[in-house]
DNA sequence: AATCATTTTTAGATTAGCTTAAAAATTTAT
DNA sequence: ATAAATTTTTAAGCTAATCTAAAAATGATT
């Protein structure tokens, strides 16, 4: 059965709204997501309903059929794989890899992608801590917490970020936040919520509420 | 402007034509080029021209414009380039790559080929021995000629095939005339135009008139 | 329960790319 | 130069994916 480059896309938006907000996907919430019209939605929806790749009940929302998950996470698969390859190998930085990526993901070939995960180093985890599927879908889970909910003198590594923006991953770069950077929680300011950290065991840097909302730390 | 997919395609396939027969590429050879429809040529053909990439008079053929020339050398660019690392990197074989090529050429970035150039170390020929153009558009020349012109005792190494084709290069590699090879032309039979063939100055082989005509070889 | 607001679906159209079949233009052969 | 063969174009229509606008269904409010 012939998938296009648009189902995929699909499915993917179905896949990662269904986990965002633990129910199926609205038909709203898919055409948001996709930045298209509801009516392009419902469309598509019985194209997908079709392939048994989705089950729909009317008004109810969306959700991934066994078919539809595997297709889902075998894309979130390549394109995760193709960012460590981009930053790794090629030298981009982690906020220029997600447009490239979401082209690679959709190329097809038996082969390409365990010899691109053997070539990789076999990774579990891509260039913004984002776990790496396995060849039969299982993702890796790891013991994270925002940065938010450290107490006072909590220390931990900086292992991923919830908001993948531009913006976000820049700002990061400039405060030399990246991954594995050892962080300590010296003083939390209830009058904005913001945090001051020790980065590194060196410097010492006050946070905004909204950056530490956006910063995954694993404890030790 | 847009350019899609299909239509990088057919730029694809008039530069081939144009290059292959020295002249501009009629509709019905694009359309065999193609595996579709004369009149979807003809369709495409007005698109084309609307864009500027191509300059056509009715019956007398297509060429490309200064602008569709290098949008085709830009995707054998990335074509050639991405299979350098299919086979060196990722360990394909030169049989296996070029379906996986055709759909990566189309990846669009800006960083992206010059920084696979430079990781593959600026390759000038491709694992089939053709030539990858620079950034520019430029191919390297190399002095070549197929095997079947070599004269009796003349020596040279294996540069390239005319025949692309899976079951060709699978021919050879069972023969062990990968590129590099070193050949020398023991004897010509006139009889069904075959040779007798010293293969890395080991091996004796008898070649048949349709191999000799499809390896480029490089005198010495 | 009736009304209002929201969500979803349907209806009708558009575009890119494709098809087949027939018509027209060009080239080749007699 | 006219007929025959070939090539190319036109015509008409299909599918996937999209859109806007209107209709219908559901959910929320009083």
């Amino acid at each position: 059965m012939e998938i296009s480059h648009t189902e995929e896309n699909y499915l993917k938006a179905i896949f990662k709204i269904s986990e965002r907000d633990g129910k199926p996907a609205s038909t709203n919430a898919i055409s948001s997501e996709m930045s298209t019209s509801a009516a392009s939605v419902t469309d598509m929806i019985k194209r997908l309903s079709d392939k048994t790749l989705i089950h729909y009940e009317r008004y109810r929302g969306v959700t991934l059929t066994g078919q539809g998950a595997q297709i889902a996470t075998h894309l979130i698969r390549k394109h995760r794989l193709w960012e460590v390859f981009l930053v790794d190998k090629l030298h981009f930085s982690w906020d220029e890899v997600h447009e490239i990526a979401e082209q690679l993901e959709h190329i097809k070939s038996q082969g390409l992608v365990e010899r691109l995960d053997e070539y990789l180093g076999f990774p579990k985890f891509d260039p913004h801590g984002d776990p790496i599927p396995d060849a039969d879908g299982n993702f890796a889970i790891r013991k994270q917490v925002l940065l938010s909910e450290l107490k006072h003198s909590e220390r931990g590594l900086v292992v991923g970020v919830q908001d993948h923006s531009t913006a976000f991953l820049q700002y990061l770069d400039r405060m030399a936040l990246v991954l594995g950077t050892p962080v300590e929680v010296l003083e939390y300011f209830e009058y904005d919520e913001s945090m001051r950290v020790l980065i590194s065991g060196e410097r010492e840097q006050v946070l905004s509420k909204k950056v530490c909302q956006n910063l995954f730390i694993q404890k030790r």
